[in-house]
DNA sequence: ATCATGCTTGGCATGATAGCCAAACGACCG
DNA sequence: CGGTCGTTTGGCTATCATGCCAAGCATGAT
């Protein structure tokens, strides 16, 4: 692997590292369904407005989401709406990994 | 978000952080042209044995790829192939960054 | 048996992340 | 103006991740 390779596989982690986290992906997810205020989300999840707001920022760093300030509101959006197309796969993950825990426990 | 569904985002979002390292990323890239064992990896980047071997060991426990253990060499291939979906996606999320942050050069 | 090879595990130092609180900030309201 | 609302930022601590080294453990060769 030479160097240009390294920065690249860098980046790309880093856009997946971004959705790597519970509170991220599940925003990521809501986002799918249209573009959602910051207080929709801490309202939702019991967590602080601060922790909430730094998740967002991540994921505007990633270039996942983007934002717009409306009023006295921000509004999220996603950018790359493919991102979606990961989690059918991540479930398929997880259902083989269930298969295989449940076939061990069978024996 | 219920109980419930937190355990499904966290299990979800580990999958994901089991791809989220540049090297690993890459490693799992690279099974997608078929088995390798571990000593192939190790010569194609500049780690340490153990290194490569904890980062397998993540994959593994992710559900990501499997080992099978011939003679001397343990060979690991992928599990659920379409975690190769993702890469054109995040490959997308990259030329989106990219395309952006030369616009906002060139002004 | 002894040894070398291929790999995994334990342990450690270092750095990154997550969450909370407090404070700052900008937009609108009165 | 001064206040309030929605949001971001700074700062802190606790927890987790990464990579190296050294040691351990199988397998196959001598």
């Amino acid at each position: 692997m030479n160097e240009q390779e390294k920065t690249l596989y860098a980046a790309k982690a880093a856009v997946l590292k971004a959705l790597a986290h519970p509170t991220r992906l599940w925003m990521a997810e809501q986002l799918a369904g249209g573009e959602k205020c910051v207080c929709e989300f801490v309202n939702a999840v019991d967590f602080d407005f601060s922790t909430i707001s730094k998740h967002l920022a991540v994921l505007k760093q990633a270039g996942i989401v983007e934002d717009e300030k409306r009023g006295k509101q921000v509004f999220y959006r996603l950018k790359v709406p493919c991102v979606l197309q990961f989690i059918g796969c991540v479930e398929a993950v997880l259902k083989a990994n269930l298969r295989q825990s449940c076939s061990t426990a069978g024996k």
